[in-house]
DNA sequence: AGCATATATACGGTCAAGCATATATTAATG
DNA sequence: CATTAATATATGCTTGACCGTATATATGCT
């Protein structure tokens, strides 16, 4: 797969999407309202987020029933991954990032195949 | 040494600043008429883009005569190094940025440490 | 000093990206 | 079918980033 490099970074270079990314880095799999929780955000500003790292594909989305779920995209380009990877490594432990994850386990009601 | 992730990624996301990171990746370290000539644009632009590198910790320049010499910052955090690198892994071979590499050796009167 | 070259900055204008609010869509449930 | 929950999109607005042109600064040379 093939992406345009300038898109790829101009999509980490927002802070929502670059902190839904380091999420999805670390959970496979989240739903919106999942990323709205731990991020603490509007949904409609997670939403349209997503929806332009999904049009760059960048992520993948997946409808369940009346939750949609995003993951990283496994089928971009090596140098991409890479680069996701090593962000996660350099900047994850981060006050903010880590917040996030911790914010996220401790969300009550969470849906989604972990707990079917 | 400490960078702002947002604004790393938001420097890379700029073509001109990536043609210029990338060529200084491949360089060691250049000079601003060499980029100017290399990515065949105007000067005060690749200056421009220069400085806010500069500012944002991601060159460093030295000026030596009348020019002024830029390189990767040496002490840029692992993670951004990584970045960098495997950005000009994934993406080096892609026609623009080849095609800037050669516009570079095929420059006629190059100044700089290597001729004298 | 005066001119030429290299580089940096200032200025004014344009355009894209982000935002919050409001509304539409889709699916589950009663 | 009506309602609720989850998600997506539309709208109007604001801000910031980038651009080209013009000008300033700095160095070297004669």
């Amino acid at each position: 797969m093939d992406i345009d490099s300038e898109l790829f970074f101009k999509a980490l270079a927002d802070p929502t999407r670059l902190r839904c990314l380091m999420l999805l880095a670390s959970e496979r799999e989240l739903c919106v309202c999942e990323l709205t929780h731990a991020l603490n955000l509007i949904q409609p500003k997670i939403s349209r987020h997503l929806a332009t790292l999904r049009d760059q594909g960048i992520v993948l989305d997946r409808r369940q029933g009346q939750w949609v779920y995003y993951q990283l995209n496994p089928e971009l380009p090596a140098w991409a991954k890479a680069v996701l990877r090593e962000t996660a490594r350099g900047i994850g432990e981060q006050k903010l990032f880590s917040l996030d994850r911790s914010k996220l386990a401790r969300m009550p009601n969470r849906p989604g195949a972990a707990c079917c």
